[in-house]
DNA sequence: ATGCATGAGCC
DNA sequence: GCTCATGCATA
C-alpha cells in the first residue's frame, strides 16, 4: 500500500503522497456550540490497520541542510494588488453607530470565553521583524466596488460587561465604544457583517490581514482572519480583534481610493517543518486515546508515538491542537443562526492512568 | 477552510 | 510541558 507516511520530511521525497487529512468537516458555520462528537465518529471507523515503515526524524541541524526549508526567500510577496490594501490612516468618522440593539443578553462565560488567565501583562506587540508604522500616507484604492455602497453600521459596542481591568481609568469619554468586551452575540453579528462588508468591498481576508499591519502594525494572515469571521477563535482573541478589524472596516467605507502605500514586510527567518501527514488511521487511534485521555503524559505520548512510529513532538502537538481545537471548535453543518453558545468543553483530566 | 507547527508566556 | 495566539502549507 501506499502508506505515504515514509520520510516527509526531506524535501525531495515530498513530492505528492497527499495525505489522507480527510477530516474536513466544511465549513462549519455556526458558532459555539456543542458538537464535537461529530467529529470524533469520524476517526473511530475505518482506522487502525497498516503499520508504515516510517523512517523520518526530525532534523534538528538547520545549519545547511535545513530540511524543511525548500526556499526560504522565495516567500511569496503579493506583489500585485497592493492597491487593494488601506495604506493610510485617514481619519475614522465615525458614523453614527447604530445603538440597535438586541434584547437578550446572553452570556459566554463558559463556553468560549475559556477561563485561562485573562489580561496577560500586555498583549504583545507583533514585532514583525522591524517592521512598524513607519509614516505612509496615501490611502487605499479599494477595487471597483461590485454595486453599491455598504450600509454604514457598526454593531454598537454599549454592551460591555466586563471591563479590562488596566485601563478604566484615564480614558476619554466613551465616545468611540468599541474596545470594550463585547458580548457573543455581538461578536458573532460584527463578524458576519464584517465579512459581508468585506466581500462587498473587494477585499480578501489576506488583504485585510495586510492592511491592519499596514493600518496598526499588526500583521495577520488570512488564517486569523478567516477564523476570525468563522468565529473559530477564543472569546478573549476575538475581543482583541474585533477594534482593529472595526476600524478597518471604518477606513475601507470611508476611503474612496487613493494610492496604494507600503506593501508587505517580509522578512522571516523561521524555518518550518513541513507538514505532517499523519494518516487516517493513526488520527483515528490518536482520536481514540484522546477521548480517553486528553492530557496524556510525556510517557504515554512517548509510548504512543512510538507505536504509531510518529515522532514524539508530532504526537505532543497533535495533542495540543486537539485540545486546542476542542475549546474552539465551531459546529459542522451548521451556519451562523443566532443562538446563544452553549459550548460545553469537557472537563479536563489533568493526567490520566489508564492505558 | 483547516491541519500541523512555532513561539511566547506561564507554571 | 501546557496554553494560547497565530500562521504556513495544503486540502
Amino acid at each position: 500500500m501506499a502508506t505515504a507516511a515514509s520520510n516527509p520530511y526531506s524535501i525531495l521525497s515530498s513530492t505528492s503522497m497527499v495525505h489522507p487529512d480527510a477530516s474536513v468537516m466544511q465549513q462549519g458555520g455556526s458558532p459555539f456550540r456543542n458538537h464535537q462528537k461529530l467529529i470524533q465518529s469520524d476517526y473511530l471507523q475505518g482506522v487502525q490497520s497498516n503499520g508504515h515503515p516510517i523512517g523520518h526524524q526530525w532534523v534538528s541541524s538547520l545549519a545547511d541542510g535545513s530540511p524543511w526549508s525548500t526556499s526560504l526567500e522565495q516567500q511569496d510577496v503579493k506583489p500585485l494588488r497592493e492597491d487593494l490594501q488601506l495604506g493610510a490612516i485617514i481619519h475614522h468618522r465615525s458614523t453614527a453607530h447604530v445603538a440597535h440593539h438586541s434584547p437578550h443578553t446572553n452570556h459566554h462565560a463558559g463556553s468560549w470565553g475559556t477561563p485561562a488567565s485573562h489580561n496577560s501583562p500586555s498583549i504583545n506587540i507583533y514585532s514583525q521583524t522591524g517592521f512598524s508604522v513607519n509614516g505612509m500616507h496615501g490611502g487605499l484604492t479599494p477595487p471597483p466596488p461590485p454595486s453599491s455602497s455598504a450600509p454604514t453600521q457598526s454593531l454598537h459596542p454599549g454592551l460591555r460587561e466586563t471591563p479590562e481591568p488596566g485601563e478604566l481609568g484615564v480614558h476619554h469619554c466613551l465616545d468611540h465604544s468599541d474596545e470594550e468586551t463585547p458580548t457573543s452575540d455581538e461578536l458573532e453579528q460584527f463578524a458576519k457583517q464584517f465579512k459581508q462588508r468585506r466581500i462587498k468591498l473587494g477585499f480578501t481576508q489576506a488583504d485585510v490581514g495586510l492592511a491592519l499591519g499596514t493600518l496598526y502594525g499588526n500583521v495577520f494572515s488570512q488564517t486569523t482572519i478567516c477564523r476570525f469571521e468563522a468565529l473559530q477563535l477564543s472569546f478573549k482573541n476575538m475581543c482583541k480583534l474585533k477594534p482593529l478589524l472595526n476600524k478597518w472596516l471604518e477606513e475601507a467605507d470611508s476611503s474612496t481610493g487613493s494610492p496604494s502605500s507600503i506593501d508587505k514586510i517580509a522578512a522571516q527567518g523561521r524555518k518550518r517543518k513541513k507538514r505532517t501527514s499523519i494518516e487516517v488511521s493513526v488520527k483515528g487511534v490518536l482520536e481514540t486515546h484522546f477521548l480517553k485521555c486528553p492530557k496524556p503524559a510525556a510517557q504515554e505520548i512517548s509510548s504512543l508515538a512510538d507505536s504509531l512510529q510518529l515522532e514524539k513532538e508530532v504526537v505532543r502537538v497533535w495533542f495540543c491542537n486537539r485540545r486546542q481545537k476542542e475549546k474552539r471548535m465551531t459546529p459542522p453543518g451548521e451556519q451562523q443562526g443566532h443562538e446563544v453558545y452553549s459550548h460545553t468543553v469537557n472537563a479536563d483530566s489533568s493526567s490520566c492512568r489508564d492505558l
